[in-house]
DNA sequence: CACGACAAACTAATGTAGTTAGCTTAAAAT
DNA sequence: ATTTTAAGCTAACTACATTAGTTTGTCGTG
């Protein structure tokens, strides 16, 4: 299997900042030089995976928003935004660690999304810069809940789910209700 | 000055991930091992740091809050939240890094800004367990943004104090509107 | 005043990780 | 048949964290 590809693996398992080129090179029962020939060091390999991450995520969202329209798409991205953490944390780590956010390909990358965000929110029929606050928006609820929800933030006590649906209810109720 | 109080200036100018021993020994004219006086070596320091961290954030939310009520007093709430990343961001990082988030002083400090949080949501009169959400909600929200906004997640193109503003009135419409 | 305790520094040594340089080998391309 | 390339390797170097054991000064107490 690639280098890219078991570091991603490697990364849900012990975590995006435990991944070593050490533990990869171990993994694939290789020595660690031996990676130069496939990455370009640790920060290469971080470059890509974070690449990786965030093609990933894009292809769930559009996966979620299939068949679904306005707010149903929007709750529906919401929830496979979630999934795809829990399923990948290591990997959506990454996603936030590319070493140099002006990298071409990673802005590409990360635009990409943008555009997904923006085509569910079409039938808003936002201003072009509205919809762009709002995708802003989008993002920061769904990573907000989601990266405290994996980093433990939240208390024991009290159902998450229920806490990201009511967000996720807050969040549309909020883009409807014009009063304020 | 204290291995702490270096430890998180120097984290807010190279970032968290970049404060080893060796930067903060050599900041304070000493050399690495005596550091292992003062603190349980750099797990003991992360730990420090990200008490120092929560706790200098609850400080900031409280004072925000003061002599404000209701919707005025979390949108305070939630602008100090972020003047506090954007001034501290390595001391914020360390408060997503505890090593162990079952620590006890973690999670009494973490509790701090909960109940903080929860104070000012006394007018809205919700159920406890309602404002529980309504909590993480608000968290959610603060943070996701800041957090996406200091990782450079935007694209530079459009404004951010600008976005900020109106995902805080979408999160404060969302909370009084109950349609849907 | 002398002595012991403690705080806080130090040196030395060890282990792990990332990186670079330079070498080997087998397969693919010319 | 020869060259090029891909992909591995060893060896050596650097940086960092950690531990063990040592030194030194201060401060309180017998």
């Amino acid at each position: 299997m690639s280098v890219v590809l078991t570091a991603a693996r490697l990364a849900d398992e012990v975590g995006f900042e435990n991944v070593t080129l050490a533990a990869v090179a171990s993994r694939l029962g290789v020595r660690i030089p031996s990676l130069y020939n496939h990455v370009k060091g640790l920060p290469g390999l971080r470059r890509e995976l974070a690449l990786y991450g965030i093609r990933e995520l894009n292809k769930r969202l559009q996966g979620a928003a299939i068949g679904k329209e306005s707010d149903k798409a929007i709750e529906s991205m919401l929830y496979a935004y979630r999934s795809f953490v829990r399923e990948r944390p290591g990997l959506y780590q990454a996603t936030l660690h590319a070493p140099d956010p002006q990298d071409r390909e990673v802005q590409e990358a990360s635009q990409a999304i943008i555009e997904t965000v923006l085509t569910v929110l079409e039938p808003f029929h936002f201003k072009y810069e509205d919809a762009l606050h709002v995708v802003r928006g989008f993002r920061s609820v769904a990573h907000g809940f989601v990266s405290l929800e994996a980093a433990g933030g939240f208390g024991l006590s009290l159902d998450t789910d229920e806490s990201y649906r009511r967000l996720i209810s807050v969040f549309l109720r909020g883009l409807h209700c014009s009063s304020l």
